[in-house]
DNA sequence: TTCTGGACGCCA
DNA sequence: GGCGTCCAGAAG
């Protein structure tokens, strides 16, 4: 363009004859430049120019995407403001109520608004944005059948909702709420062998029933079918949108846009849904809330279950935090009076539960001899044999996947190290030819480099052993030992969503669990000391949910229902499991962390990098008072070679505050990130409020 | 990527 | 002292 045609262009704009400034959102990475920047809006931007849509303005002489989120009269800015290069379209993809909900997730976690935009606001899709008009009008003319199937499956069902809800103290209560509009703040703790999917069915229904909508977040998409298919049969595909990973842009930008032009009333979803923009908001559902997936691995590490926390809090929504187990953290928020426990009363609890047996260290083998071979207990595969003789599915739980997953000493049993970088060493997984008996060198997992002389770092011995038997492996013994079995494997790439209710063995991996139709017979949750033996905060609380997810898809008891778990009773993980209370267990772990100071007692938050940087970023902040600095301590990480081909050689620091003082904690961090950004800093730190596992 | 202002150098 | 050039830093 000729600087002449650009003067006319100029020249042309006029003013909008309203609120002609728009307070934008620019999408620059930076942590300095968190904030809004006033821009002039044309006369004939002055339609499409709506607070929450996307705009184009130049910034500092470069074309970047930006969101609008006021318009005002007056600016604060002295200098000349810009007129908006572009309104990219009049779609209000931003609302108030996300708005204020990203700035405040991006302040609790000290990052920045537009990095929490990009895990909330999906890509645009023009072609999408246009078709979805004749969409919304479809829809539209359709409401009132809509809104009348709606009050059908209400008033229709009210047996079976009062009934499914009816196994719980408080259950019926909160359903009512829900139904009549009121704000409630629940830790539900599902029966086992509940149907999960159709009890969160009936509570978005009441809140649909009332006129308002529901957000449901689950782990994975398995989850997001099953939950899909049970709230489509109660409100009608209509009423409910599926969102997860899976989904292309056309077809995610497709559903997105009917849940934020109020189409939709339930809205399932993996982690992203976290931030649905749903209309009229009602209800919010996390479901197995101390699954990893619902920690989102993508700056600023927002968590679903903290941010559906916040997101009630600021619109009076309704939450419910729910699972078989109980996280630390449901746990204070139980404690803390914030939401109340919804629990199962002691008879429903009896009539549901499976029978739980454990087994220690110094358990008695089978005296069968394949058994003996898949080192199987003898209870465990008496108890196995029993259901399977009884035609009915055996559930099979083995930790982590793949074949021979680790290694360790074969004297002392100490995890074996690479050399070289301190990785976990590991038989590599082999083609899948059969050649099971070729020996393999062992290699390490993060560098690769193989070990051909291992010495145990601990007792100098050069025996390795199998530290976890994968899958594949216990698949192949215990198909020997119950010969004429039909043998099932889901976990990794090939997870089954469910195995129909005939004699099988079906093993699994944690989460990668089928559901059986009629329910397991038995279930065997082997290698307990290895989830347990884990050098994390979470081994204890962990460890129990999955055992408890696996646990809950077998028959009850009273039906011979039965569960072998692979470690010792006196365990306090076993014992919440055989007395089948993770209230119990996730008091106690509570407990525990406050005596120890860890989260959620306290707020924490890890700064990674270098060693210089880091102790340069550690000299710079200014923390709160009351702040601990721990380490820093060398990371066990992956060695990236850098741009010289050079090993980065990572150190970590935590900073621990008491929980009044998070808040000043998070803003020392993004201020320290904003100086660090303004002055152009080009060593990285990573900076990670509440990080998963601090230990 | 563009703009601005301050530092500095050259010339009168 | 005045003017031009260069560079760093900010960014409407």
């Amino acid at each position: 363009m000729t600087a002449t045609a650009r003067a006319t262009r100029k020249g042309e704009r006029r003013p909008a004859p309203s609120l002609p400034i728009a307070r934008i959102y620019v999408d620059v990475g930076l942590p300095h430049l968190d904030r809004t920047f006033d821009y002039r809006v044309a006369d004939t931007q002055h339609d499409d120019a709506v607070v929450g849509c996307r705009v184009r303005v130049r910034f500092a002489g470069q074309l970047v995407d930006g969101y609008l989120v006021e318009r005002a009269d007056t600016t604060d800015h002295t200098g000349r403001l810009a007129y908006l290069e572009r309104v990219v379209s009049p779609e209000p993809v931003l609302s108030p109520e996300i708005a204020t909900l990203a700035r405040a997730v991006a302040d609790k976690y000290a990052g920045t608004m537009v990095d929490v935009l990009r895990l909330a606001i999906p890509p645009r899709h023009a072609k999408v944005e246009k078709e979805a008009v004749s969409d919304v009008q479809d829809a539209v003319s359709g409401t009132p059948d809509a809104v009348s199937d709606v009050q059908d499956a209400v008033s229709g069902t009210p047996d079976a909702v009062s009934d499914g809800w009816g196994g719980y103290r408080h259950g019926a209560a909160l359903l009512t709420a829900l139904g009549g509009g009121a704000r409630a703040r629940a830790v539900w703790q599902a029966l086992p062998g509940e149907d999960w999917p159709a009890r969160l069915a009936e509570a978005a229904t009441a809140v649909a029933a009332s006129g308002r909508g529901t957000v449901i977040v689950v782990p994975d998409y398995r989850d997001v079918a099953r939950l899909h298919a049970a709230c489509a049969a109660q409100l009608g595909e209509q009423q409910v949108v599926a969102l997860s990973a899976d989904l292309g842009p056309a077809e995610r930008y497709r559903r997105w846009l009917r849940v934020r032009r109020g189409i939709a009333r339930v809205v399932v979803g993996t982690r992203a849904a976290m931030f649905a923009p749903m209309t009229d908001l009602g209800l919010l559902v996390v479901w197995d809330d101390g699954d990893d997936l619902h920690a989102e691995p993508r700056a600023p590490y927002p968590h679903v279950r903290d941010v559906l926390v916040q997101r009630a809090h600021l619109s009076g929504a309704s939450l419910l935090v729910a699972g078989f187990a109980r996280t630390a953290e449901a746990q204070l928020l139980v404690e803390s009076g914030w939401a109340h426990p919804v629990v199962p009363d002691r008879a429903s609890l009896r009539a549901r539960a499976p029978r739980v047996t454990g087994f220690g260290e110094d358990f008695d083998l089978a005296r069968d001899e394949a058994a003996r071979a898949a080192r199987l207990p003898a209870v465990a595969f008496e108890v196995a044999r029993a259901a399977l003789k009884n035609d009915a599915p055996v559930l099979v739980q083995v930790p982590r996947r793949g074949y021979v997953p680790s290694l360790a000493c074969g004297s002392c049993r100490t995890q074996a190290r690479c050399r070289r970088c301190a990785g976990p060493l590991a038989v590599p997984a082999g083609q899948q030819d059969g050649h099971q008996d070729v020996a393999r060198a062992p290699a390490c997992r993060w560098c690769g480099v193989p070990e051909s002389r291992f010495r145990c770092s601990a007792c100098g011995s050069a025996q390795l052993r199998a530290q976890v038997i994968g899958a594949r492996r216990t698949a192949e013994e215990l198909g020997r030992a119950f010969p004429g079995v039909a043998v099932r494997t889901s976990g990794g790439t090939e997870v089954l969503a469910h195995v129909d209710g005939s004699a099988a063995l079906v093993i699994a991996t944690p989460g990668a669990e089928p559901v059986a139709s009629g329910g397991y017979g038995a279930a065997l949750l082997l290698d307990g000391w290895a989830l347990l033996g884990r050098q994390d905060l979470r081994a204890g609380e962990e460890t129990l949910r999955r055992w408890m997810t696996a646990a809950a898809l077998v028959r009850p008891g009273e039906q011979g229902g039965r569960v072998i778990v692979g470690a010792d009773v006196a365990l306090v993980p076993v014992q919440a499991l055989i007395r089948w209370d993770p209230a119990w267990h996730a008091e106690r772990e509570l407990a525990e962390r406050r005596e120890l100071g860890f989260p959620p007692a306290v707020r924490m938050a890890s700064l990674e990098g270098e060693p210089e940087p880091l102790a340069a970023a550690l000299d710079e902040v200014t923390l709160p008072e009351s702040a601990e600095v721990l380490g820093p301590v060398p990371v066990m990480t992956p060695p990236r070679p850098d741009r010289h081909g050079e090993q980065r050689e990572l150190e970590r620091v935590l900073l621990r505050v008491p929980n009044a003082d998070g808040k000043a904690l998070a803003a020392a961090l993004a201020a320290l990130q904003a100086g660090r950004g303004a002055r152009k800093e080009p060593d990285t730190v990573r900076v990670r409020l509440d990080p998963l596992s601090p230990i």
